[in-house]
DNA sequence: AGCTTTGTTTAAGTCAACTTATACAAGATG
DNA sequence: CATCTTGTATAAGTTGACTTAAACAAAGCT
């Protein structure tokens, strides 16, 4: 005989789904995609582990429905816009909007081989915007390469930063971080 | 009966353990510990699975090696140096003569829970040097905060960048990345 | 009331990676 | 030459994590 299942929260389909996606993001934040197993999503879910495949068909069908929903967010409040002094505001925005998402995307997602075609349509806003713009500014050079790598992960560890202080201020975030941003771009063509 | 193996390359036990330990740096270097078989790590050596094991209890005790070796050469370089100029030349120096030891520090052991006390004896430098410098600097309060984290993650991915970008210049790279530190510092402050 | 949907429990299957065991080949050394 | 050390090859044991299956309970809708 089978235990009877006290106060089971009962839910429609749609919406088990996001708050799956929910705990998936938080756990798969934490520890990325191999470190972290689907108990632990589902214990942070607060469900068992057989009603997750009931939603998902396997566990990288799990991630790569939250690191879509992570970059379609992201897309939504970002856009395609070029990248000016807005788009830091942008980012700000994205990230207090969707904290997990955010760090899942840039602190373990860009690692990720297997998943990186997922980034890819922010790694244009990331790479080839980035060094289109700096490429107007900066000679052609080993420190262009530098820049192009550099500036991106200045921006985006400074929203991080952000989310880890407790997001203060997001007019005068956006302000700082565009003041190392631009001293950044200033440092790669010489110091003087 | 078993096919007699050709060319062997015999070695003293020192060295091959030097030469494991190599190999091994480069693949964790690569994917972190998880996802780093230690079929990979025999193959990049060039040894048998089996060898790996006469030189190491267990792949946990070999990471532990790596980490520990890449450490000891970074103290040897930098030493317990204070945050000021002459630090960031001294991390550009350990990162030259050791890159994949340095990447596999801080891309990926500084996020592994399970080995992060192994590099402790460097997030003293990082965390808590830093906070002392930082807090005669900055007023208390969650910008103070923001800089504490921003500023080492600003300080090793400019390095990082640098040698991702060839390596130029080692006197200038430590200007221009000394340059944003401060301008991350002056942030911190207000931008004004 | 009866059917569908959502959920649980329990159990078992699969598979890759870590780990250990055994036997054999060949250089180094006294 | 005898022996120790370094190395390979092959096979099997172990474990943890992903995955599937089956049976049952209860909520919700028609």
């Amino acid at each position: 005989m089978v235990a009877s299942p006290q106060n089971v929260q009962r839910m429609p389909r749609a919406q088990r789904r996001e708050q799956i996606l929910d705990a998936a993001t938080r756990a798969f934040a934490r520890t990325g995609y191999v470190a972290t197993g689907l108990d632990g999503v589902a214990a942070e879910a607060g469900v068992t582990l057989v009603l997750l495949y009931r939603h998902f068909d396997s566990k990288a069908d799990l991630y790569r429905a939250v690191l879509d929903r992570a970059c379609a967010r992201l897309e939504a409040t970002v856009g395609s816009s070029d990248y000016d002094e807005s788009s830091i505001s942008a980012l700000l925005r994205a990230a207090a909007d969707d904290p997990d998402g955010f760090r899942l995307l840039f602190r373990h997602a860009v690692r990720e081989p297997d998943f990186r075609d997922v980034v890819n349509g922010m790694q244009a806003m990331s790479a080839e915007v980035t060094r289109r713009e700096l490429a107007a500014v900066i000679p052609e050079g080993p420190w262009l390469d530098w820049a192009v790598q550099y500036v991106p992960t200045v921006t985006l560890e400074g929203v991080i930063a952000w989310l880890d202080a407790g997001q203060p201020d997001p007019d005068q975030a956006a302000d700082r971080i565009a003041l190392v941003v631009h001293s950044a771009i200033r440092a790669a063509n010489g110091v003087d």
